[in-house]
Parts: C-alpha cells; sequence; structure tokens
DNA sequence: TATGAATGAGGATTCATTCAT
DNA sequence: AATGAATGAATCCTCATTCAT
C-alpha cells in the first residue's frame, strides 16, 4: 500500500534537488539540467512534473519553508506562556539546523528575484504573513494592541535582517549572535513605557 | 583642460546606465546590451572599459553606495552630539531619496549574488565596515565599548532589515514607518539596563 | 455482438481528434499530447493504436476525405445525366459542410509536407485519381477523349486552386463565388472548338 | 567603394539560404542550426540579422517572391498589347526558372503555416494584391469592368492551382502543360459571351 | 487495454565575450 | 576610441517515442 503516488515522489525529489542547487549556485546558476542531475534523472523529466522553472523553484521555497514551520510548530507546542511561544518562534527561526550558510544563501537568492516575480512575492507575502500571525498569537497577550502588531513588525524585519546578514557575511553571525541581538530587541520592546 | 580624461566620463556613463538596469531587471537581467541601449554607447563599448560584467555591476553598486555615503557625511557634518550622529546617520539610510523601491530591489538584487561572487562579497563587507565604523564613532560616546559594538551591530542589521522589507514588500514600509522601528530599536538599546 | 472491435472505435476516435488539431493548429502544432487531449484519453494511448504520429494524420486525413468523397457520391447518386454527374462533383466538393476555413486549414497543412512525406504523398496521389475518375466517367460522355482528359485535369486543378484560396485568403471565396468560377470554366471548356 | 553594408550582405545571404533550406526541408524543417549550415555562419549570428525565426521566413519568402516579380517585370516591359501583357504575366509565373519542385514546395510549405501565421498572411496577401493588379492592367483592356474582375481573379486562381498541383505531384504537370491549361482558361474567358 | 513515467534529441532564443575594422 | 560582427555555450522548453506497470 504505497503511501505516495510516483508523482508525489518525483515531486519531492526534484523540489529538494532544487532546493540543494539554489544553495550551491543561486537562483540563475538553479538550471533545469542540474536540478536534473542533482535529482538523478533526465533532464526532461523536470518539466513532467512542474510546468516551468519557476514553479519548480517555487516548490522548492515552499517544501524548505514548511520545514522550518514545522519546527516553530514543533517548539510552539511545547510553551505554555505567551512570552514561551514568542521565544519559540524566535528560537525557531534560527534553529540550528537551518540557520546555517547554504540555507541563507538559498533564500537571500530567492529574495532577490521576488520583486520581479509576482509568483515568488506571494510565497514571500504568505511567510511573512505566518510568521505575523504567530507572533501576534504571543503578543496581543504581552503588549496592548497597537503596540503588539509594532512589535510583532519589528521582530519579524530584525529576524530578517539576521538571515540577510548571515546570509551576506560569512562567518559574521551565528545561533547565539542571533539570538543574543533577538533578546535585545525584545526586551526593548516589551518594557518600553 | 578638462577635468575628466573620457575614460572617467565612459565609465561614470556606463555604471550609472548599469545601476538603472539594476533597478528595472535585476541583476540577472542587467544584460549589456540593455546598460549599453540605457548609456545610448553601442554594445561593444561597455567591455571596453569594464573587464567583464561582474566589474561593471560592481562599479555600478560601489557608485551608487557613495551617492547614499554621501548623503549620510552631509547630515553628519551638521550634527553636533553623539546622539545628533547616531540620528543622522539612521535617517541618511533611509533619505527618501535612496530608501525607494528601485533602489531596495538593485539592492537586493545585488545581495542575492553576493555569497558566490568575492568581488562582490568584498564590496558588501567594505560598506558593513564604513556603516559599523561610523555607528561607533557616535555610540562609543553613549554607550560602555562592549554595549556600542552590540549596539552597532544590532542596528546595521535592523537598516539592512527594513532595506529588504522595504524591497520585499510592495507598499509595506515607508521612511516614516522604518524610523520609527529604529527609534524603538535605539531607544531599547540606549536604556538597556 | 459489437459492430466495431475496440480498436476500431478508439482508431476512429483518434483519427478524429486528430482532424481537429489540424484544423485548429495545422500539422506541426498538431502534438500527440493534443490529440490525445482532443480524444479524451491518455497520451500513451495514441502511439498504442498508430505506429507513429505520421500514420495518425495520414488516417485522420484518409478519414476526413472519405467524407467528403461520401458526399459527392450522395450527390452521383441522384444525378442522371453525364452534366448532372459533372455538377454534383463539382458542388459536392463545395459542399458547405467542407468548404469551410478549418477543413481548408487542415488540407493545406497537410499539403505543406506531402512533398516531403511519401505516405501522405501516397494518400494524396489516391484522392486525386479518384477526383480525375469520377471526373472522366461524366466527361467521357460530354468531350472527345483527349479533351476530355484535358478538361478533367483542368477541372480538378480548379478545384484544388479554389480550396488553396480558401485557406489562404480570410473571407476571400465563398460556395457561390467558388461555383461562379467553376461554371465560368467548365462552359469553357465544354463550348472551346 | 562598397554598394552593400555587411548587413545587407548577411541578411541577403541568411535569407536566401534559408529559402534553400525550405526548398529541401520545408517549413518545419528549416531550423535555425540548418540555414546558418547553409550559409556557412554560425549559429548564433542569424539572430543577430532577424529577430526570429519567423522573420527571416518571410525575409526569405519575400526575397524570393521578389525575383519572380522582377521576371514578370521583364516580360511585361517587352509586351506592347493587352492580350501581350496578359501572356506575359501567365508565362512569367510558369517561367522555368521558378516553376520548379524545389521552389512549389517551398511556396507550398509557406502555405501552410499562412493560416496560423499573421505575418505570412500578410505577405501572401500583398503577393496575391501585385497578381491582381497585374492581370487587370491587362483585362480592363479586353473585358468589362465586372468580367475583368471575374477573369483576373480565375486566373490567378488557376495559377495557384497549378503551382500547388505542381508541388504535390512529383512529374505531374510541367511548363508546357500549365500554359496549355492557363490557355484554354483563358480563351474561355475571353470569349464567353 | 491503458496509463503516464521516462528519455533524450532538438527547438528557438539569449548572452557574455572576442575580434576585426 | 568606438563599433558591431561573429561566435558558441548555455538557457528553457517541447516533443515523439519507448517502456514498465
Amino acid at each position: 500500500m504505497p503511501r505516495l503516488s510516483i508523482e508525489q515522489i518525483r515531486r519531492k525529489e526534484l523540489s529538494e534537488a532544487a532546493y540543494e542547487a539554489l544553495q550551491v549556485w543561486g537562483l540563475p546558476g538553479t538550471t533545469l539540467v542540474r536540478v536534473a542531475a542533482k535529482a538523478g534523472v533526465s533532464k526532461g523529466i523536470v518539466l513532467h512534473y512542474f510546468r516551468n522553472k519557476d514553479e519548480l523553484i517555487e516548490a522548492a521555497m515552499r517544501r524548505a519553508n514548511a520545514a522550518l514551520r514545522d519546527e516553530v510548530v514543533r517548539r510552539l507546542n511545547q510553551a505554555h506562556s505567551p512570552r514561551a511561544r514568542l521565544d519559540a518562534i524566535i528560537e525557531g527561526n534560527f534553529d540550528e539546523q537551518f540557520f546555517v550558510p547554504q540555507i541563507t544563501h538559498a533564500w537571500l537568492s530567492f529574495c532577490g528575484e521576488v520583486p520581479r516575480n509576482p509568483q515568488f512575492a506571494r510565497l514571500q507575502r504568505a511567510i511573512h504573513a505566518r510568521m505575523h500571525s504567530n507572533l501576534m498569537s504571543a503578543l496581543r497577550h504581552l503588549l496592548p494592541a497597537a503596540k503588539a502588531e509594532e512589535a510583532a513588525r519589528a521582530i519579524s524585519i530584525m529576524i530578517d535582517g539576521l538571515w540577510l546578514r548571515h546570509g551576506l557575511v560569512q562567518g559574521g553571525i551565528d545561533r547565539a549572535g542571533a539570538l543574543k541581538h533577538m533578546k535585545a530587541l525584545v526586551d526593548g520592546l516589551l518594557t518600553a513605557r
């Protein structure tokens, strides 16, 4: 009794291969030939499962982000206070499995094309929206509504900034450093008069 | 007595054209033909003045960043206290002339290739270094050395995060919103026990 | 007691689908995927019933031409004089069911490949032969042998010319116009000294 | 003192190569690689001089038709009566230099795509229009206006039909046969009461 | 019988780069 | 200094065809 159809399997394999290619070669360097090679399949099969390159890339990023989301959710499930939930979100976003150069490189490369690719932009918006709603679910118990909104936005921007810096600067920032920065920010936001 | 050699003139024209192309088409879409067309010169001339496409792009980003730097310097020259200097740096980085979608798009597209292009990475490091040193020149009078370092880093990361968000999200953040976020962060950093 | 085997049914469905595809997309645009989609079957089945694309196309054209032939035969069966038989043939070839842009387009597209496809050429020759023999069956009672041959050839060439023109020129010629041209030609041929 | 710019030379060479390719391989078989090979140049240069394949094909057909037109004009210049002009046009269209299988094949292949290619259709219309106006310049002195129009149309359709038949049937019709058919048609048209 | 997975050749097109003029 | 001709590699993508199930 097969759990996954061949189509599901291939789409998974191919989007994972695309994600790996993205990490190594960036978006312009991620060619269909390279993805096929990474997946160990023929060139022609890639566009049998994805309408075009963009859809493949989008699937890759969607899948990759789902993994990060799952990690955050896992941590949220163990958090039993608003503050713990806030920390869970933040710490999840710097989980050592994800906050590594290859992945931030891939994400950065993807971001580079967001302004000219509506499909990518839509995915990016969805990711931001989820992050915001997660943050709000914690912050609305810690701050008045307006302040909570501001804080959620500040936090997600700082997370993005840290990911960006991590992708940009070889050996510039690690999980510990990132969390320290996040803590300073959150402390400031929560204790502001 | 000509101030600028033809070479200097052409390099200026071409790197400006390249910067404009970057804003419109992103890095992969910035082809030599398009740059030449924007500069109103023939295609062949571009690689007469730049060894290859990467050097042209680097020159474009270097020149563009110099303009931002000049704006910050102009503001610094009018600031007469450490806090005023800090604000000058921050406000300069969100000057309405620079904090516009086209420019953040160009910058974001450039960042997307930084991890795989040592030349680009070097330029990016130089830009960060200058920003850090500017911030430190103000912060070291406002905080103890270790705290100042931390704060400088936090501030520059938040600036990057805001530029990133501005590039990523159509109509998401404007100068006023950005400055508000920066103020919240700085207040937190300066008043932390 | 099934009249048609599954094979016969499928071959009919598929060649009809191919004929429709030919009308819409022309010969190069008629892909196996499109034919399968039009027939509402899976892609793989097409080459289960036809050795290759060319055989499918040939079957499609053969079937389509058979329909035209049937129409001519139907009219011939109601004609009781040589001249009436001649008119039946001509009018059958411009029957409003067949002399429509889609069909002339399909036929024209097929003709475009005849010179390089012996299989197609053979079919085309058979069609011409039948047309010629039909015409001769009427003309040999109206003209001396040699003249009849000439006239049959002239008539079939003019029919082809009118189909060609109809396929080539949007709204250029209709059944009435075509028949007028045919009448002028036939009158000339039959009354020549 | 160069008579032709390199661009003019290359465009000529390439469209002639494309025309030859069309004769041998038909329209779908005329690939840019083959055209480049026939012209003895690199693949890349073809699209340096033509925006895309269609423009190349159009230029090829335009140039080829211009040669036929020149032949007709040459003959027209030697004709000094309406009837002689009419014959000049007809005989020009079956000149032995042009009324050969390769050329009728190329033309037929081109026609096959006319219904789905507006650019090709436009060229085809222009060719028909010139033919019609040529014929009318002779026929209006030989027949009343309405009859002349009909006759011009009949003649050009018959010419097309003969080219089609020549392209379709190996060894079916030659110049002499074609002219005989044309003569029969014209005689009929001119002597109709 | 029927599906659709898989292949690989080949399509047009784009592009950085080199080079002759 | 400047042009644009020329190259050839590489891109995405399409497609007929084969094959395992």
